[in-house]
DNA sequence: GATTAACCGAGACGGTACGTCACGTCTTTAA
DNA sequence: TTAAAGACGTGACGTACCGTCTCGGTTAATC
């Protein structure tokens, strides 16, 4: 019955004392700071354990992070705009106030180098844009949007703008940033009044 | 005149030697390919030369980056619209075929650690920016734009978009995503018909 | 039974690739000619794992002196006066045609600086000694010698002259030193005629 | 008259300020803590003009030892025996807390590589063994010894028996055994009781 | 007084070796 | 077969000296 494959089951403990350890190491020093020989240590864990799992460090890092993932709750006023503004606003003061998130940014380089990473990279990106998807969603039920191709595109536009000045121009995020942005968004999108 | 500082001056010849090797070793096999130990054997010179110039590695490669930034022409159609469809669209060219140019996301992540080095960073974004923003102005000045604050929101969505799907979500740069996204973009701006 | 540690153990192989890649690099060009990373190239191992092992390159070249040790047959003529004639003579020979080891110098220096490292010099200089004292043993039990407290002596002068000459003075070793040397250490030690 | 070579006279502050600064350097650090740039900067001068004046770093250490050598009086007490005995204790004291003079063995493996260096080492060993020198010679002036030919060898015997438990066997330098040493020495030598 | 030639300080130069670190794999014994 | 432990080969890192070279400027003796 029991289609167990032969030999020592993999202790299921591990896979958590070892996520762990790494969130641990990654919030103490971000990815500068985590070395898989840290990871193994303070899990109590041998390396292999590790390897045996995830194929790499950034593999691992990955899943840490949809572990725990930064809970942004969908906000809900009533109007797309109010929405999008809510979520561009609290996605400004997150961007401009972090001390430079250090782990995105290593994932994107290893990402380069690994298939399998990208693809979980990507769906890491859709994760994140769950939220303005959400938000677009309830709008075009709600009439606000009329067309539906625009939709991706928002979603490319808003989120591209945020990681672009985070991560490449360095502009920083005024509070007028997040309402001109939705606003141009918007600005023809809008169906009624 | 010229104050010069004591002691032997810094060989002019060398900093050339080492961005020409960086630039050749970058090529062929990108960051990845890339040690110091390589750059100063393949330039002559000895490795305390480069890291009299350079303090790490990644702002050598940003140095050499902008010594050899990838000429792209501003197109000059008579239009905005034609300009920036021109423009979106070898850049989707680009961004879809490069064998995945590991050397941009390398030098975000080493900028998390680095002032300097994001200042860099930083400088080089905007000489990026530059194509997009001469075809903006040209606009502006044929009265084909007229609200002048959004110049700056249209290179930020425009150039984040791009640089998110590239970089984050993974989606693939259809031909026409950049004639949409010029469209989208324009809707919202351009003030005569 | 053997109360071995956890985790791999180190391989013996390793031990005995490095030695002998110490011993023959030190055979082709000194001290001079000999650098960790060429060690570790020719013994087909890992710098670290030759760190792991021994503390500097001094501890490990003094580890390969004590592996190979100049074979320094005990002569035995039948007689102190023979013996010990015989043995400085060699000595004499040795130390005047060798071009100049620079081992054993270096050796001394770095003694200097490590407390362990000179321990292991001080045993390997008993290690040395060990023939004369043999002679000297054997001479006794003859009933050559007679006061046990000068063997010491006369371990540490012959010994002594020599390297002093070797290292310091210059002074060369003619044929007759050896022999006057040996005359006028025994010329009251003995005991009969 | 002044067969002065032309050009600028060589500073001979120089010469003092740069053996001032090794004397200082190698008292503070030995050999380890001496490096040209330092000895250079603190004595204010540029590394070629060290240059200029002694060929390597060991021909300007061996200049400095010679500037400042040990003042090691000749003991005069009227005996061979007293007065070898003198200086046996002292030197015997001297060896035993020095903390490990580093400057001689470097300089001694130093001289393995350079002919020049190696010459200027045995002048100085000749200076050393000025002491005892004196002492033997007045000694056979007095007719306590007769024999001429013993005088070199008791030289090397003394002297190399220091150096030799010095840097090599590590065998301490009891109180005694100066004691024994001359008395093992003499009882060879001297002619009459 | 101008020229010349060796000097001066400072510090950059090409090299070489150092000892450290992290990677991802391998090899033990024990469970 | 998996586990913890930790050794393994690899290869890059950034530092420290070495002894030389190159600056602008200084200091005599020679012209």
């Amino acid at each position: 019955m029991a289609d167990r494959p032969p030999g020592r089951p993999r202790d299921a403990g591990a896979d958590h004392a070892i996520l762990t350890a790494t969130i641990d190491l990654l919030g103490d020093g971000g990815i500068a700071g985590l070395s898989m020989d840290l990871v193994a240590r303070r899990a109590g864990v041998g390396k292999a354990t590790i390897y045996r799992r995830w194929g790499s460090k950034e593999a691992l890092v990955l899943d840490a992070l949809n572990v725990a993932p930064p809970a942004v709750p969908v906000p809900d006023t009533g109007s797309v705009r109010g929405d999008l503004t809510a979520y561009a606003t609290s996605l400004a003061k997150k961007f401009g106030s972090a001390p430079a998130s250090d782990v995105l940014p290593h994932l994107i380089e290893a990402a380069c180098y690994d298939e399998r990473l990208r693809a979980s990279l990507h769906e890491y990106s859709r994760l994140r844009q769950q939220t303005v998807r959400t938000i677009l969603k309830r709008a075009y039920e709600r009439g606000e949007l009329t067309d539906d191709d625009d939709r991706e595109l928002i979603v490319d536009l808003l989120l591209g703008s945020f990681f672009y000045r985070r991560l490449m121009s360095g502009d920083p995020f005024s509070p007028r940033f997040a309402v001109r942005l939705v606003d141009f968004l918007l600005s023809r999108t809008v169906a009624t009044i």
